[in-house]
DNA sequence: TTGAAAGCGTTACCAG
DNA sequence: CTGGTAACGCTTTCAA
């Protein structure tokens, strides 16, 4: 007795395999087209009997419905665009999982978009068009043309630690200058008085916001004479831009203001290695973010964590409920850091 | 003179917005579809007249192909799947990243799959075939079962840093064998003897591969007498791995050899924190992977680094490849990773 | 509950 | 070079 269900593995490996459509399963099962298709559907009305013909014939020959064609007849392309910069990964390859898998609970699938460079936005958009993404969540910032012309295509967007000054856009973020006041409250508090400030590359807003929260909070407790270096985000830019600040600066500062926990690091490092100083007996270093490496014992920063898991389960509901529901008007989800007092900053307690 | 080219905006946030399809473009421009669609092939044949008007008028109506209807009747959806991890993005985001950007150099854009449980899997497969990817690469285990769903589909795979034995598939790794060998034969060249093994999950492919390798070497080396314990490949698991060696050796090894970077650098701070020990003058340890951390001046790992640019570029361009020409014979590429000796482990030099 | 037929927006084929 | 027409595989009326 031969069994033809293998029927495929001996077409062999040339011409594109020829996959079962619903047609094939409906002849194999003796029923309509349609009522193949209603089998596979949520609300379908069918006799036990059918879907049992219909699902044991889909079963013999491998059938699975078309997503692809489905999307173009129901307008609904069931998958969603994140956008995320090389930065946005490496810091926090958990954002990209988190609204992977979170996406995935609701049936939608993720369409990934990295960005090397600025100039890159325009194709990212075009292609995420053409591929009819019913949403998007940017890590990336964008301009108020490009928000406009997602907008216009009727796709809803949420913006992930970014928002688009003047426009009413969906937004979802960490509080970094919150973040940064606390931080520089606490060296305050703790006696700390002259600083410095390590920021991040000009084009990321975020590193914008957190050095404008320092900044405003030393400025109101008349803490003005702050030297701000700029690193790139990286390890070896903290060293560097440690080095820099022991080089131009007269004396040392007792504390050092960092925009992220990676170059934080970096700083300890150097402090360490080439300026023989001890963190925090002789200098204070703060960082951003709660990364992995922020709590190797060698290191235990002060810093202040993106709740990562809350962040990204409210950009995926937002999402969701706009697509959903388009008319639903913009909203912005601002969330708190968590503070980790850690031991690369003298603080005092503060039990009241 | 009233613009109609907002037109859309009016609609507002209703309705899902009508976009412009090829048949609104040829109206516009006066042309037939079919002319429309050959303006946005390669290989049009269309007079400058008619691209120019057709240009124009798509421009106007802001018009873009629609992708999903091509993939309907080309039968190619230019979408490729990548399944991977939680592991492999948290350790190689970096991964992630490059084969995205380069995959969207040859204009084919990534479907991203997590797979949070093993039990995932199959769902996974199953939406990556109702999705009509043209390929996969998976940085996750697959069954010959599972392997055979996709193959019979005449989808291509690529086996990221895995295989699947006793089949003939595509596949790019880094060996992981040889590099644990080079590891512990420098350890033994330069004198150590009493040597314990961190080896990472059981379920993992790669740790298997990797504390094989060591064994293979050790035992080469008449060295039989060799503790081995297995953490989750996390900083914490590391630490306590290092904590369980103490506990349970006699006596101190003199070199742990740990199944990756992350692990190792918690045997590091556990040795140096708990323990009391210098690294590497009373005890040396060695990673793998050549993640961030490892580099940094704390650690400063002996390690081997898996060369992710080279692999992904391969990854990369083997199945695109076999997705243009699905004839072709499975091939597997294996890298040696990049050999580093830092200052976590006591070497002699061996400048010949 | 079931089936027939009309699209969804493209590309592909074939005349002109 | 250009336009008409038939797919692609599905969902969705609308009758039966």
């Amino acid at each position: 007795m031969n069994k033809p269900h293998k029927q495929q593995q001996e077409t062999g490996r040339q011409s594109p395999i020829k996959r079962a459509t619903s047609y094939d399963v409906a002849e194999l099962a003796g029923v309509s087209q349609s009522a193949v298709s209603r089998v596979f559907q949520d609300g379908a009305s069918a006799s036990k009997d059918m879907r049992d013909r219909v699902l044991s014939a889909a079963n013999k020959l491998g059938y699975r419905p078309n997503a692809i064609a489905r999307g173009l007849i129901t307008q609904r392309s069931n998958m969603v665009a994140v956008i995320i910069t090389r930065q946005t990964n490496l810091y926090y390859p958990e954002v990209l999982v988190q609204l992977t898998q979170r996406f995935s609970e609701h049936g939608v699938r993720v369409l990934l978009f990295t960005l090397e460079h600025e100039r890159d936005t325009d194709s990212v958009l075009d292609q995420l068009l053409q591929y009819q993404v019913d949403g998007v969540v940017t890590a990336a910032t964008l301009s108020a043309e490009q928000m406009g012309t997602i907008e216009n295509a009727g796709i809803p967007v949420i913006f992930y630690n970014r928002t688009l000054p003047e426009r009413l856009v969906n937004s979802v973020r960490c509080d970094q200058e919150e973040g940064e006041r606390w931080l520089v409250s606490e060296l305050a508090n703790s006696g700390h008085k002259r600083f410095a400030i390590v920021s991040g590359p000009a084009d990321s807003s975020v590193s914008m916001e957190r050095t404008r929260g320092a900044l405003q909070k030393l400025k109101e407790l008349n803490i003005d004479d702050v030297m701000i270096v700029s690193g790139d985000y990286s390890y070896a830019s903290g060293r560097a831009a440690f080095a820099e600040i022991v080089d131009r600066m007269e004396g040392l500062p007792d504390a050092v203001v960092v925009a992220n926990d990676v170059m934080a690091i970096g700083c300890v490092d150097e402090a360490r290695e080439t300026n023989n100083l001890r963190v925090p007996e002789d200098i204070s270093i703060v960082g951003f973010d709660g990364v992995g490496p922020a709590r190797y014992a060698a290191y235990d920063l002060t810093t202040v964590r993106q709740p990562v898991g809350r962040m990204s389960e409210a950009a995926v509901s937002m999402l969701i409920e706009r697509i959903e529901n388009p008319g639903l008007s913009p909203e912005k989800r601002v969330f708190s850091g968590d503070r980790i007092r850690g031991g690369s900053a003298r603080l005092v307690d503060d039990e009241a």
